[in-house]
DNA sequence: GCTCGCAATTTACTTGGAGTAGATTTTTTT
DNA sequence: AAAAAAATCTACTCCAAGTAAATTGCGAGC
């Protein structure tokens, strides 16, 4: 009813979809909070699986990455109304907390283990699923509102950015210098 | 007020803490939305100041980037319930939209140019803009809620990140590979 | 110096969505 | 077949945003 409805669904409106009264159904799911949580354990695990099985493909590490980054997004595209109902969560909230956390759960030990390797220190993991989970969140949002660009190149300028940073392309002789950022909120 | 009050202040609250009635509040301002809007410009103006601030002093393209990440941190930090409150917009709402945009614009003609120079198409900025924004903007929300971890730490980690990309960490051989990213909503 | 009319302000309302209590129906048990 | 118990539905409360109508205060005319 919500991939129908969009975000804005009201608690009444999935009632009557599901054909049933509001008291039956925050008996049966709790509260919207609760409801926004069990959506987005479904909508992850479903991201998981593209994630999955676009990198598989792939030979080499950049490629598989591309891929999972290609696979995140052609699975939200495919479930957008499922996604903005689950991002309705505002910053600061504890709803947006519990998301971002279990968005971020699989890729901290990935990254822990690999920062491991490297002789980096394993607790930096958790900043930086927290960055890429945003990152992504945001990008995907601004793209579908944007409706619809070239999927492609969104995926190859967020895979670029992540894989090799902004090193590349602002530490280099002559460029722009990275003092003339103003990021803002 | 509403930097003594939370994110969670109320038109009543903010209203009685400029000693006024709630009709005067909305014929000064419009509504909550334009509101959040004038204040995310101050906030954002205030985050410049402070990066611009940062970086200057830095001698290296990557020691000013990092210094620009911590002075985004500090900004946000110094003035966390007007963070909160800005923040206060959903992904996929307009207000959310807004907000990134105007987060972005500066970083979008500086990637733009530097985009240039390396031959790379300028119009990924926007992307990258975006996953930038997005980024700092969780990494810090969440950085705020689990109170006070080590903000060195931080700055290093997310400037690491957003500077070199996963790639020197996950693309050397014997390292975990991409395909066990498995990044959530 | 008093009153009438206009402008600013304030009180008290409407609206809309989340969540719930109490009336009602249905089912089960004796 | 009747009474009790369980499920369901109607109709409510509550809270915050936003607004309309009542009120107060203030300046111009007599």
């Amino acid at each position: 009813m919500i991939r129908a409805q969009g975000p804005d669904a009201t608690m009444d409106d999935i009632a009557a979809g599901a054909s049933v009264t509001k008291p039956i159904l925050y008996r049966t799911i709790g509260d919207k909070s609760a409801l926004v949580s069990a959506l987005s354990e479904s909508l992850i695990d479903q991201i998981d699986r593209s994630v999955n099985t676009a990198s598989r493909s792939a030979t080499d590490p950049l490629g598989a990455f591309e891929a999972a980054i290609r696979g995140y997004v052609v699975a939200v595209d495919a479930d957008r109304n499922l996604f903005l109902f689950v991002n309705s969560a505002a910053p600061g909230t504890d709803q947006f907390r519990r998301l971002v956390d279990r968005s971020a759960a699989s890729m901290i030990s990935v990254f822990s283990a690999a920062r491991k390797n490297v002789d980096l220190d394993p607790d930096g993991a958790r900043a930086w699923a927290w960055a890429i989970v945003g990152a992504l969140q945001v990008v995907t949002t601004m793209w579908l509102r944007d409706d619809e660009r070239d999927l492609d190149a969104l995926v190859r300028d967020v895979s670029q950015l992540l894989w090799s940073g902004l090193g590349p392309t602002l530490g280099g002789r002559g460029g722009a210098s990275a003092r003339d950022l103003t990021p803002g909120a």
